[in-house]
DNA sequence: TATGAACCCTGTAGCAACTATAGGGTCAAG
DNA sequence: CTTGACCCTATAGTTGCTACAGGGTTCATA
């Protein structure tokens, strides 16, 4: 099997799509374990680091946080133990984001019902700006909302 | 019409729900105008800044950013204008949170898929895991994901 | 051999939108 | 006159990066 060890930060970069700033962002965070170096002082990589930033990424690009990160990356490392706690950590994250989805279902309908209720005349008469007003936009402001 | 000025801090965040931290916070950024102060330095608001923290409260539950409110609360003191403007800036935010919807149903449907393959048995086989991994789980890794 | 571009290094500051402390001052009730 | 609830400023922390500034390294080319 071919070992592409001795990646530059560089590479490692582009083979997973992340920043440079990022990666050693996460070495600093204690995400990705730092690498040897090379006489230049440059970060030397191996498969090892490939496959846990791959890890990394594909977990953030699910949404799951970097703590959540960091729990499931303790977990990956412990082979024997029972996949259980993983199974809960990401449905406990399927149903945040489900309750996220339903936040913003419910104010896209509130922010689309004001929208449409726009006859777009001058600013004292819209009903946009009456509805992020106080009383909802039942009454219209008489004065500028602040002098 | 009756005049409830001289509001204390603690008395407009209660009429706002509002931290006090926050009203001070959105003083110092600019988004409200700094109150007079009493004798003993204290903050006094009246209903001008109520009705200004109240539109801009009710405009960060729509999910505007602070510079969004910004840029309709100086359209909003503008009240000849045309509120084309008004129209346009809600209309753009609509169409974000939209798109914010189907990017987390995406990842929601993607997340559910990855959850339904897990057998709950070890670490070792568990699939989200493998999910998670670099290959997405065709194959297992032989090795823990870092050393 | 020199030089230039493209890469790498550290350290720090910035972004959104607050939140939370520390270390004090003010005010009304008892 | 003391207690407790409130207020003040200033500063640091949160999340997850991103963007400098001010250097050093490497490698190809002239």
């Amino acid at each position: 099997m071919s070992r592409i060890d001795a990646m530059t930060i560089g590479n490692l970069a582009a083979a997973t799509a992340t920043k440079v700033e990022t990666i050693r962002w996460y070495e600093r965070v204690g995400l990705l374990p730092a690498p040897p170096r090379t006489d230049g002082n440059y970060r030397s990589y191996g498969d090892e680091h490939l496959r846990r930033l791959s890890f990394i990424r594909r977990s953030r690009d699910l949404g799951f946080t970097v703590k959540k990160v960091r729990e499931l990356l303790a977990l990956a490392d412990q082979r024997d133990r029972s996949c259980a706690e993983v199974d809960i950590i990401a449905r406990a994250h399927l149903s945040e984001i489900e309750q996220k989805i339903s936040d913003l279902m419910r104010l896209s309908n509130e922010l689309r019902d004001v929208i449409d209720r726009c006859g777009c005349g001058s600013i004292a008469e819209c009903n946009i700006i009456g509805a992020l007003s106080p009383d909802g936009g039942t009454t219209r402001p008489k004065l500028p909302i602040a002098g």
